[in-house]
DNA sequence: ACCTGAACACCGTTCAAGT
DNA sequence: ACCTGAACACCGTTCAAGT
């Protein structure tokens, strides 16, 4: 149905997506897809929402820096896994479907177990992830005035950032209302 | 000229600018305006790039990491002043004009100044500048699920997530090839 | 240098009608 | 339920021609 909508997109681009040009790989009329999706943007919306079906959910049991650190990982790895709907996840700011919600609540459990307090847990999670997105924006981007930057790379990159914010997120919790790494489990 | 464009994008949004729409509130035929951009993308990349302008750069010999605050919060804040232009911000994945190289360069340079080495330099600016265009794309978007945040809130949030980036990244730094606290020049 | 008229190859979407 | 034909109101861009 709409699976065809992500072969276009991954073959011609997300400047390709159109309703004609998808009625045209589908052999139907222009206006035969408005008898299974309301409108271009809700079957945008829709795309957007299915990608993060394949977001892991965390174990729920381990230390809640690692979860957070695997849910926004996860995250990241399947956004960067679809380069060409990353645009169109930008153009839209976020999706807004269930998928979205239910990672959203998870998030802010983590954040929770992890020592987070009140309207922190907001503000952490609305860090963790326009870094998330951002960062899957700027890897599945062409390059700007640098060399290439390899999967690798960008990878790194964002697995270096989400420590760094993890432990100022973390830190600052714990240094207002707990014991100083007191949110670990375990200490190697 | 194309201030005209601005005025257009602040008025009906991103989704008004059109060549025609603009030709028509400049009351000419729409193919005159090829008389003075070549393309409707060369337009949308000259305001982008336009935009940059408003960023101060620092007085260049205070703390390097003042200076990175200074200028990542005046990026951000030149990036929410416009706010209609900030999706075509994303839809371009950022800058490659005049602007967006010479900034590039500010930042390397308070970066080096700062004890990072190598290729971590470019690592760091990429990590803050897809932070910074994130965060302006959030703060600038609809609310989602949650109640409105104000912009001072918006504001307060990028500059914790900043500090905790620009600790670690001075951090590792400092901690890798310098002494803790090196690359301050002062304490108080 | 800057504009116009006319045209080309597209869009998303709707409406009425068919099976 | 799912499709088609025809139409409406748009796009960006080009070409030839005018001043």
């Amino acid at each position: 149905v709409l699976g065809a909508a992500l072969d276009l997109l991954a073959q011609d681009g997300p400047q390709a997506l159109t309703m004609r040009a998808l009625a045209r790989r589908l052999a139907v009329a222009p206006n035969a897809l408005y008898s299974h999706v309301p409108s271009r943007s809700a079957l945008v919306d829709d795309l957007l929402d299915g990608l993060l079906e394949w977001v892991d959910p965390p174990d729920g049991d381990e230390d809640p820096v690692v979860g957070l650190t695997q849910v926004m990982t996860s995250t990241y790895v399947a956004l960067t896994a679809h380069p060409q709907v990353v645009p169109l996840y930008l153009a839209r700011q976020g999706a807004r479907g269930p998928n979205a919600v239910r990672l959203g609540r998870t998030v802010d459990d983590l954040l929770v177990r992890a020592g987070v307090r009140g309207g922190a847990v907001a503000q952490a999670r609305r860090i963790l992830v326009v870094h998330t997105i951002g960062a899957a924006a700027f890897a599945t981007s062409a390059p700007d005035t640098d060399r290439p930057i390899s999967a690798e790379e960008s990878l790194a990159n964002f697995g270096q950032s989400l420590r760094w914010l993890l432990t100022g997120i973390v830190g600052t919790a714990s240094t207002d209302d707990a014991e100083p790494g007191a949110p670990r489990r375990r200490r190697r």
